[in-house]
RNA sequence: GCCCCGGUAGCUCAGCUGGAUAGAGUGAUCCCCUCCUAAGGGAUAGGUCGCAGGUUCAAAUCCUGCCCGGGGCACCA
């Protein structure tokens, strides 16, 4: 309709530049048709006469009478009206919103799934935390998040692929297998000082149980052994102290014994976040590993890559990438001075492996302290000879958890957080879904745990479901009366619903896949969450206001109808945040 | 010091590609179940849109400066 609406403006500017009442350059002008905020302006309203009034040097409500009288008339737009200081208003046909209701019924969950995104191919990341522990409930923000997203995108007609990347291949890993044997020595009664920089989570003492457990005393070293010549664990040495460790235990294990250790860490820590985020609600078609990379040889051909392009330098016996000329503000080191590549060289590769994928669009969802990343992210696509628009890295803010007014600390080495386990056993999964969508990705979040708890059932997740729930129960209050719904008679009926409460709401319906296209638009799906609340608000007053099972057939199978086409999209917009639909509650 | 995000009703936030009287939820006060689930609806109260300039016919929205809060500035991942 807007985009009619913007046509017939456009045609009419022509026409008045064509008669010489307005200046040429008035035809460049960006016509825009926005909403009506108010139902006393009609349902669409431009401001294209006060934007055209400034290079005219004309009064802007003359310029839109002028255009007014100018315009043909408009298939399903009754009234066009003038209002000050100059804004164009149009009524539309309530016709049109009962052919869209015709829509929703027919095209069921399919209502809301649009062509913005023609098919394009998206690669977008799931929370791709480190298997180091538990997600906790920071992963939580990025997961509901992305997921989410993933979800719109596909709505709005994108063919997305959901990838996890696991970071099995760093040091943060060998720390990780380090310490589950530690515990493991520490089961089997030896005496071993605890590293500051190991992790400490109770997790790791359960996955040491079961690697006793399963291979008795197979990865047995004395204490003494362990420890001799590894430096202090104190503030000034403990990083050596924990490098040492690690070279200790692949020493002490053997290659294949401490690859056995570390597999059983990775692969418990993975099952569970994969239990986890399918409990979540969050599918991956693929768990990317980091250690593929290797094989696939994706980052030493980014290197080259690079180097042809001459975006690499060494220094200080370390290779440097250029990334001060996009817009960085220092350069990178890609590979250490002792050999080792960095992060960043595995970020190479897998861009670079994603791009030969053949994806169209990249979405790397991220922690707001990943920020510094973007600028060397997209100096990256550049240096790799591809387009950096391709490229979205989205931010997303900090959830902040206090319980009551305190700050509840997150490190997952120090094994003091709250897990997304816990948080969805506490509050509930649509709870923390809902609450982890709501707010828009840029915002800080507070997630007051006590609140969340306490409040769980003025949760508005629940004022939506409810909204869903209601209409259920209205069909099953007609069965009761040994009533059934006349379809036909119900679309037929459609001029019976004389209200502003089902004028508003049939509006409202129509407005759905524009909501998916904004949110798509955007990479918010808070904006899919905002509408359905509006949504839900708008058919519990109608639901206040009138009754639904009334005697007369026509009106009553109208109502029905307009019932039913909100109970579906509803259902399209919950499903889309990942929500669960109850038909009861 | 530099960079990113935020600062709107007592609290949590929408609105921010500039537009017509700034909106919800929650908390406060009051009203509504002989009628489809009151996890609901309705009404009232509550706002110098952080501060100061600027651009504009029009600024919560754009620009500049400042103040406050969060985060980031690794040869960590």
């Amino acid at each position: 309709m807007k985009t009619t609406l913007q046509h017939y403006l456009r045609q009419a500017v022509q026409q008045l530049c064509d008669t010489g009442k307005l200046p040429a350059q008035a035809k460049e002008a960006p016509i825009q048709v926005e909403r009506a905020r108010d139902p006393k302006f009609g349902d669409y309203a431009s401001n294209i006469a006060m934007i055209l009034a400034k290079s005219c040097q004309q009064n802007p409500k003359l310029i839109a009478e002028e255009l007014v009288s100018a315009l043909d008339t408009i298939s399903n737009v009754h009234t066009v009206s003038v209002a000050a200081p100059g804004f164009i208003n149009f009524g539309v046909e309530d016709a049109f919103f009962h052919s869209k209701m015709a829509e929703i019924i027919a095209q069921k969950e399919a209502y809301g799934q649009i062509d913005y995104g023609r098919g394009e191919k998206v690669h977008i990341e799931i929370v791709s935390a480190n298997p180091t522990g538990p997600l906790h409930v920071g992963h939580g923000r990025l997961a509901a998040y992305s997921a989410s997203l993933a979800n719109v995108l596909a709505a709005a007609g994108f063919k997305v692929h959901r990838e996890y990347y696991v970071n099995d291949a760093g040091r943060q890993m060998r720390i990780l297998a380090t310490s589950v044997w530690l515990r493991y020595l520490e089961i089997m009664g030896e005496g071993v000082p605890f590293p500051g920089r190991g992790y400490k989570g109770s997790y790791i003492i359960d996955i040491a149980r079961t690697l006793q457990e399963d291979y008795g005393d197979q990865f047995f070293q004395s204490a003494a052994m362990v420890f001799a010549d590894v430096p202090p664990d104190d503030e000034a040495h403990e990083e050596a102290h924990i490098d040492a460790l690690i070279e200790r235990a692949e020493m002490l294990l053997d290659k294949s014994n401490f690859k056995l250790v570390f597999d059983r860490a990775m692969n418990s820590i993975l099952d569970d976040i994969r239990e986890d985020l399918s409990e979540f609600g969050v599918i991956c078609e693929e768990w990317f590993l980091e250690s593929k990379l290797l094989e696939t040889g994706d980052i030493d051909e980014g290197i080259e890559r690079l180097k042809k392009g001459d975006y690499l330098y060494e220094k200080d016996n370390a290779m440097w990438f250029r990334s001060t000329t996009f817009g960085d503000e220092k350069d990178r080191v890609v590979v250490r001075e002792n050999g080792q590549p960095t992060y960043f060289a595995s970020d190479i590769g897998y861009h670079l492996n994603k791009l030969e994928r053949g994806f169209d669009h990249l979405v790397d969802v991220y922690g707001a302290d990943h920020h510094g990343y973007i600028a060397r992210l997209n100096g990256l696509l550049q240096a790799l000879g591809d387009d950096p628009k391709k490229l979205n890295v989205l931010l997303v803010q900090f959830a902040i958890l206090y319980r009551g007014k305190t700050k509840v600390s997150m490190s997952t080495r120090g094994g003091e957080f709250v897990t997304l386990r816990e948080l969805r056993e506490e509050v509930g999964n649509d709870a923390a879904r809902f609450f982890y969508i709501m707010r828009k990705r840029e915002q800080h979040l507070d997630f007051d745990l006590e609140l969340a708890k306490s409040e769980s059932n003025d949760n508005p997740v629940y004022y939506i479901q409810y909204a869903h729930a209601r209409v259920c129960s209205i069909f099953r209050q007609l069965a009761q009366k040994n009533m059934a719904w006349d379809q036909a008679q119900g679309e037929a009926s459609l001029a019976l619903l004389i209200h502003p409460h089902e004028k508003a709401l049939s509006r409202q319906l129509a407005r759905f896949p524009e909501c998916i296209e904004m949110a798509a638009v955007a990479n918010e799906p808070a904006v899919v969450a905002t509408y359905l609340h509006e949504l839900a608000n708008g058919f519990h007053s109608y639901y206040n206001a009138h009754v639904f099972l009334v005697e007369e057939e026509e009106v009553r199978n109208a109502r029905l109808y307009l019932v039913e086409a909100t109970r579906q999209v509803l259902r399209n917009g919950l499903t889309l945040l990942g929500l669960s639909v109850p038909e009861v509650m």
